[in-house]
DNA sequence: GTCTATAGATGGATAGAC
DNA sequence: GTCTATCCATCTATAGAC
């Protein structure tokens, strides 16, 4: 009970409330900012807690860091293994190619929604993915076991392509996903003169799945 | 001739020595460890110059960083621009979808070869869209112009499709093209087995094309 | 133009009182 | 568990000798 490294299983634990502060405000910070450029000054500052809770609560900043990641990575790889389980139980196991890309989108999607409790997280996520510390990127590169779900359930929707052809279009529409952040967007409203509503969660939703399903059937 | 800021013509030109290698050091050093990572220290003692010298040269490092960005990101649009023009020379002012994004795609995929001289420039304009300075990130963003030539030509090649739909379809475009940084090939190469060869990048082009015109299509 | 030395600011981490 | 004070490392930028 008193060692501080042990989760508190509930808020009217002592500490919980300023750990959970201390996570809350680095997420946004570091989602809005980015890691390099955001200080645990800047953190205990916004969460209105002191400055040294960062040490004791988490061990340092990128302890903290890898914290958020891997609890966020988790839950959101935990969504979308559920749905691709739902289409495989609708399908005998061989769901159509674009169901199986259903599962892999909508959970981030959803999580992005404006007003959602997950939308900074998933920029966090998003952010991780290329200016992510050591640890994290060895944590992505390596962990590709929620991936592997993907690739076979593919792999079984499409045995008349070569292998290697599945893998790639899986990667392209790993790009056409992870394109969604708010700078691109930004970009994006800019260019087509505002034409574009990306906070219309569903009909993106579609829009991805129309054109990496026909992108899978060329 | 005295005076710093004023870019030297030739390598014989006294200091230019110097600013090329303080230059060429910074571009690999971003591009391989990110903007925030890299300190003047290491580009300079990379270069084998003095400490002092980006200051002299640049004015300081994000001068530096932005010099940089804004030569290769001028030069790799620039090849954008020929080759679009050349499209629509070949095919009277309304060439396919296909060879459209051919020219927005093939130079990139080019820099991106192993062994070519802009290789490493690449991935520093990669990482310039994620984690780009302030007045990098504004460029990115409100600089648009080399993208509404791309646009206006899609448009023109569809103009059975609602503008919004060619918005968004050369914004997941662009998603697919900007997911080929190192880190997403490595993990790629995993996943597949190492079924994946990115290093093919005339096979890597004609994928890409292949997803993205069916996506158009779709 | 080059270099050394250093100013000036900021950051992560920790010791120790409470 | 919290907080203040502080250590120590590191960074950018610059002054000034050569």
């Amino acid at each position: 009970m008193s060692d501080p490294q042990v989760e508190p299983a509930l808020d009217h634990e002592a500490g919980a409330a300023t750990r959970t502060a201390v996570l809350s405000a680095a997420e946004r910070l570091f989602a809005l900012h980015g890691f390099q450029t955001v200080s645990v000054r800047d953190i205990t500052a916004q969460a209105g807690v002191n400055l040294a809770s960062v040490n004791y609560h988490f061990g340092g900043k990128d302890a903290l860091l890898y914290e958020i990641f891997r609890r966020r990575t988790t839950e959101l790889n935990r969504e979308r293994a559920r749905m691709l389980h739902m289409a495989n139980d609708r399908h005998a196991g061989r769901p159509p190619v674009r169901e199986i890309l259903a599962a892999l989108f909508a959970p981030p999607l959803r999580w992005a929604a404006p007003g959602h409790e997950r939308r900074i997280a998933l920029q966090f996520i998003f952010r991780a993915r290329t200016e992510g510390t050591a640890r994290m990127r060895e944590a992505l590169q390596r962990d590709v076991s929620h991936l592997e779900r993907f690739a076979e359930a593919l792999l079984r929707a499409r045995p008349d392509l070569p292998p290697e052809d599945v893998y790639w279009r899986l990667h392209f529409c790993l790009g056409v996903l992870h394109n969604n952040r708010f700078v691109e967007f930004d970009r994006l409203r800019i260019l087509s003169g505002g034409l574009t509503r990306e906070d219309e969660t569903d009909a993106l939703l579609s829009r991805m799945l129309d054109f990496a399903e026909a992108g899978f059937a060329a």
